[in-house]
DNA sequence: TCGTAAACGAGACGGTACGTCCTGTCTTAAC
DNA sequence: GTTAAGACAGGACGTACCGTCTCGTTTACGA
């Protein structure tokens, strides 16, 4: 599944009237604001994020900023969404449980081994409680991740190897709720642990 | 299980030589305070959340609060803490299944219809980046959990409603995670859902 | 001529039904308040002055400094005129000369030999612009000189020493003026300055 | 004499290397500030004089003020020196006489008629016990004033009108000296006042 | 090749909140 | 009823950032 067509970039357009003149938008400040911030986010925390130590860290005016986001919020989002988009597909393996190990392992290695852990480990509080940044993580990574979980659990129905039954509508939640209970309240996140995840669920559904 | 015996308040403590004089602390500023920053901390979340609103709504001065807790933090631990004590006991009803509904329904009731539900929305990404206030609610109220899920399992074992084989390792995990996991990324919080994560999990583990 | 007679002491009274019982005032705290008061008048300056590092310093309740003084201006009185007490009176030495030189010596030393030198100038901006501590110190101490050098003016036309039209209107102003005047804008105050001054006065109005 | 020269504005500085760049300071904003401040602490004091409430009144953020001045000193002392320059110069009128007069009227309409009264007197004490406002202060507006004194009794001998051992050290607490012993320690300040003090420095040194 | 126009780094602007300090009052137990 | 101790509501301190606004300068495009 190609996943950056889901995604809307929340950057602040350009005046649409600008195309007449006037110097381009520098790309290489846009990068070096979104590496200042990743290292801030995941060294302080979202609440103590500070764009004007953004700004200094990326050799970078803070009108430069407020240019493109409108805000910290807007910038964390373009943040999640670059660093959540590699982790969520999931190849057809042609052997039903090596997929559903896949569906736990992807994101918690994307947890574990990534900026994408640190980075949504600060946004957790945001992501659930500000929809303008909820919102738009929801319809775009979660929705991939619930869509490729269903493609999954119906290639496995398929396939014969999980029951017609099989309850796809919490088969996120059963298989990656507790990589992200984990993450948040403690305890190891390896392989091992996403062997049981699997074990159980397969123990539940298997044909 | 009697639960405060485990928890830790995070007040700071009183001089212990001050036994001698001084005007005694007020019962009625503390419980002001806590109330203010409840209400601010639902309405506003955590990064949003300001000790000088607190004061005034608690009609306090800001001295007050620092007396008694030394940051943001420490007082968002002893709101938590506060109010996840009461949700975490399954009492024993000699029927396997419905204390697994319990142990999903619990929390699920907690976050849904209590002041539970903002707080730890809110505290979700201080719980999982900052030690000082995840540590003290992992010892706490995810232990807490933990073992109650765990004598929970036990006693089906006993029973021998369930496999002997069952995981209490993940027991948790696979109950309380998705509740969380929809918490945080979407998806309705209702009995039909708890008994969906319960039916999962029985299919697994039923002897 | 005795000065203290002139003046009243800003101490609260106790309250006149007193008499009745209970623990006396201390005498010792009293004290120990208003040295601990002069040392950071002098050293910190009346704007910095702390009544709360003077309790500290003089191991005593802030609320004792309260019962004796209404507020600090009153505490910075009552040390004044303790200080300012001992350096009016000029003796009648049948010289008129020595006793004009001595109305110039006097608050000359008073203030570069003494606890009053500091305390005076830290409350110059007080007295000269708050008349809470400026009006009992200009009747009391201000007052008092100016009795004294016009008696030293009277006996000095009473010998035959000074023209019967000296100026006694601004004979104080022409002798300690010049004294007040190196106080605050400097230049050295020894008794080469006090004879010029006596020197210029008795030019201009010896018989 | 122009008096500005000896003058030194205890302004911050700018960065020096900041020519290059960046929104130069309001102009408007630094005289809103000084006028704020004036006004406030002829009304309370200095003691009493809060960069809060000039901010405020100034319609200016509280940086703006520590921009420009390190502290409530700094920017006394700027209102000081701006007040006190229009009062020095005495010109040459070939009248001795008149210029004495002069001398001691300058201060005195300073004092009674413009600001610079209840801001001298509010900052009397900061003046006579703080280097940092004292030291400026004297080297620039006392010396200028004594410098003008020497000026006028050095015209006076060479006319003849003053006796050629004229005591020049003393003359300037011998005139001025009077007005600010009346500034803090109460009396009448007019005419007549001045004409008396003038005329018994005439006594002593006329020729 | 030259204006025009927007983006750039810098930093001042009016504000808000921080965490600390102090004010003047109050409340306790001890004497 | 005063004492030392210390909590109380209030408010100012000086600092740090917010998001906006000027500056002088740089960079591209279209006339």
């Amino acid at each position: 599944m190609t996943f950056g067509s889901a995604t809307r970039s929340p950057t602040r357009p350009l005046d649409p009237a600008r195309s007449r003149g006037g110097r381009p938008r520098s790309e290489h400040a846009h990068q070096a604001i979104l590496s200042a911030a990743r290292e801030l986010l995941m060294a302080e925390g979202f609440a103590a994020l500070r764009l004007e130590h953004v700004a200094a860290r990326a050799g970078v005016g803070k009108a430069t900023i407020y240019r493109r986001w409108a805000s910290k919020e807007e910038l964390a989002q373009e943040l999640l969404t670059q660093l959540a988009s590699p982790h969520i597909a999931v190849p057809n393996s042609d052997n039903t449980r090596e997929e559903l190990l896949a569906a736990v392992v992807n994101p918690m290695n994307a947890v574990t081994e990534t900026d994408f852990g640190p980075v949504i480990r600060a946004l957790l509080s945001q992501i659930a409680t500000d929809p303008s940044l909820g919102d738009p993580f929801r319809a775009s990574v979660v929705q991939a991740r619930r869509a490729e979980i269903a493609r999954v659990v119906e290639r496995g129905i398929a396939r014969g190897d999980l029951r017609p039954d099989a309850d796809v509508d919490v088969a996120t939640e059963l298989l990656v709720g507790p990589v992200y209970f984990r993450l948040m309240f403690g305890g190891v996140l390896d392989l091992d642990f996403a062997e049981r995840i699997v074990e159980a669920f397969m123990r539940g559904y298997a044909a």
